[in-house]
DNA sequence: TCCATAATACGACCAGCGTCGAAATAAGGA
DNA sequence: TCCTTATTTCGACGCTGGTCGTATTATGGA
């Protein structure tokens, strides 16, 4: 039946001039989905899911994936078995300048004081 | 028994170093707060409770208030009978670096998109 | 063809939050 | 002293959202 060797499972992304400002927000409030954020800047390259760490079920996870990719945050694409997440930091930053870089740095604040 | 002419009513504020990002995100996540945030803003001056324009009862509002005020947002002191809010900007830009100025602009121009 | 791994879908549960209205409090003025 | 205005307190309610476990799907390799 030759099924297709790549790219099956595709993954939708909202433009991002259709996301508002509460939905980033809902996005950015909850601290699981701003530990992946960060641990994305962090590592400085795509991830895929099973490498974020997080104190929740890899479910939860998957919601908390689908939340912010439907907020323009992340942009995920499967490679294999795998799906991976990358940051939508660019299009984040002409849409809703000084956000994002915003909360990471205060993330990263804290993280830094927190292990200090 | 002379009661005390002034500023029988106090006020707590918190000190900005003890508020953390998760509070801040919290109190800004919601639209009617950040409703009340881009009034100050707009109206450039302080401004009593009674001022404000949001689609919610007077008691409701009092609690955005109350949230705004713990999360280090503004500040509220007494005058005579109204109670006035100001915006802690200055405080909140060296704990928080970007971040209110960010969302203040985003709200403007999600109004000023909406109004045009 | 079968198995192992990665991730999702689904249903359920529970806590927290925004909301309201009514009653209470505080200040100022008549 | 009484009344009016501004704001708060309190209790209640409903909904949304984060969480989990289990079952399911998709892919790649043996």
């Amino acid at each position: 039946m030759a099924r297709p060797r790549t790219a099956a499972r595709t993954v939708d992304h909202p433009d991002l001039a259709q996301v508002d400002l509460q939905q980033v927000m809902e996005a950015l409030v909850d601290p699981v989905r701003r530990m992946v954020v960060s641990q994305l800047v962090r590592k400085g390259e795509d991830m895929s899911c099973g490498r974020f760490e997080a104190p929740v079920s890899s479910s939860t996870l998957t919601h908390h994936f689908n939340v912010l990719r439907e907020a323009g945050v992340i942009r995920q694409y499967y490679v294999g078995v795998t799906k991976m997440n990358t940051l939508r930091a660019d299009e984040l930053e002409e849409r809703f300048p000084g956000l994002l870089p915003a909360v990471i740095a205060a993330c990263a604040a804290e993280a830094g004081a927190g292990a200090g």
